[in-house]
DNA sequence: CAAAATAATGAAATAATTTCATTATGTACC
DNA sequence: GGTACATAATGAAATTATTTCATTATTTTG
């Protein structure tokens, strides 16, 4: 196991120029390096490669063999290195999504939809799992991009802010507290809290709103899907905090009603307010598949506030 | 232009034994010497390979690409080594042959269809060329093989000894000649003499017969073909001076008769005797299908010697 | 959370490649 | 045939690259 590509790439320099100075030229090498290893490789296998007597060098047969092998090999080396560099430049490569955000497919499909033809060399792809922590999957090269809205201080992790929303309460249209403008955490005491089936303490509306005043819910419901949530909500069986935008289709058609929250604990303006975040490995933040997502996620974003006021 | 075989092989062998440390192992080599490689690869392309909070590290896109083009070209590189080595242990490659012995055909051809059969892997052929020095071709590689009389010092030129022979004068059934036992050159200067399309200087009947006497034959005529020279000799329109065992078979039909020279300027027994060699170069002597070339030379000559006793 | 396994790191040692200066060899031209 | 020119080979020294050693950092596993 000796044989190296320099060796093949030499035979190859040798054989197009026809002399070992000319192939030293291209090879940036001297004359004297190039006869050195070329002895070397004679050594190595304890053969000629080329007939000493003639001028211009000519091949052995067992040359011709090693020459045969440069030609079919140095094509495959250059094109795999171009489409090394061409991963380096983030033209092409993987993007696997996983969002934390449950009601983010509304943006994200179409989203994708544009992204795959801009970028038809990136293998893109959603993975679900409520199963994994994102963040640490994203860190070991698991998936490449979570779209969420917590924002945690890791090494190596770079969060791109997409959007800012409004937590609000969701209400059925004769809900008693929809005579109140915005409801604080004891309004809550005593209602059934519909909610996307994750651990408490990765939804804003225990961390932020209620754990801080020390309120729990009557109970608890969980469901998976935005629509059937507000269909439990309008149907009286609870209530439900969502972002503002996710409800704003179903109040335009009066299917439900809403009002903000009063997180008074906190700083700022009222409401229970946050951002979504992409979160990439930084050192990939640059690479053009990665920033070119995050752009047209943003571009859908800014046509979806638009459309909606 | 950076990338070699041994960063292939190491990719390889990390993926086949699944951590760096087993890999180093498998390549003769320390974990840190492995590590450092790969870290410089990754430095050179400016893309990480492997996603390194993964334990059994896992290969990134750039990774993949990179190792399924050693599994790609690894493959090719062993069979092209394995093929070098069989050509290194001598059986297979080339052997180009030029005989200067006109009359050598009568037993080259079955040997070289015995040799055809046992060493498939060589390509042979003969080169015939009344119009270039054999020794000098030889050395520089255009052929690998010559069958000759005179021995050259040479460096790099083997010589191996095939057959003795004796050249005898052939002359016509009725010719006065033959009434003498022995010939001198004396003998030829009122004849004409039938030679192959040679050089003088490269005929033992002139430089080792003639020339030291300081005759000359009356006239010479040249004839390529040993059929035809003897044809001449029988309808007496000169005589030849041909290697023994050339003639044997004419002599056995008394289509002519046959009489040795007198070379008394040279020391030992009398007669115009010499040896046939095949020449190698030095280096190639001892190659199995090279020397096997003059090992199936010398049984088909010797079958030919008892044969004709 | 501790222990075990595995990989990364930096400096020093080793090995390899390359260069320089020169010699040797082959080719072409007279 | 010999001389000039071009080209390749050579050996020692310098440079560069690779490897190792000793150690630290990280991840996985029980």
């Amino acid at each position: 196991m000796y044989l190296e590509l320099r060796h093949l790439r030499s035979l190859q320099a040798i054989h197009r120029t026809g002399s070992l100075a000319r192939a030293a030229e291209h090879l940036h090498l001297t004359q004297s390096a190039l006869s050195h290893q070329i002895k070397a490789l004679e050594r190595h296998f304890a053969l000629p490669l080329y007939h000493r007597r003639h001028r211009p060098l000519r091949l052995t047969a067992a040359g011709e063999e090693l020459l045969a092998l440069a030609e079919r090999l140095l094509p495959e080396v250059a094109a795999a290195e171009q489409r090394l560099r061409r991963v380096a430049e983030g033209d092409s490569g993987r993007l696997h999504i996983t969002i934390e955000c449950h009601s983010c497919f509304e943006w994200l499909i179409p989203t994708l939809d544009r992204y795959r033809g801009r970028w038809p060399e990136v293998e893109v792809d959603i993975r679900l799992g409520t199963h994994f922590d994102p963040l640490p999957a994203l860190a070991r090269g698991d998936i490449d991009l979570v779209i969420s809205s917590d924002r945690v201080a890791l090494p190596d992790i770079a969060f791109a802010p997409l959007f800012d929303y409004e937590a609000v309460a969701v209400l059925a249209r004769d809900h008693p507290l929809t005579a109140r403008e915005r409801l604080g955490p004891e309004d809550l005491r005593e209602q059934i809290l519909i909610t996307y089936p994750v651990a408490e303490e990765r939804l804003d509306v225990f961390t932020r709103f209620l754990a801080p005043a020390g309120v729990r819910p009557a109970a608890v419901r969980q469901s998976e899907l935005t629509a059937m949530i507000l269909q439990l909500v309008a149907s009286r069986r609870g209530i439900a905090v969502l972002p503002d935008w996710v409800v704003a289709d179903y109040l335009e058609r009066d299917y439900v009603s809403a009002r903000p929250l009063d997180t008074a604990g906190e700083a700022g303006e009222p409401g229970l307010r946050g951002t979504v975040y992409a979160a990439v490995r930084a050192a990939e933040a640059e690479r053009a598949s990665v920033a070119g997502f995050i752009a047209l996620a943003r571009e859908a974003l800014a046509l979806r506030g638009s459309s909606q006021s």
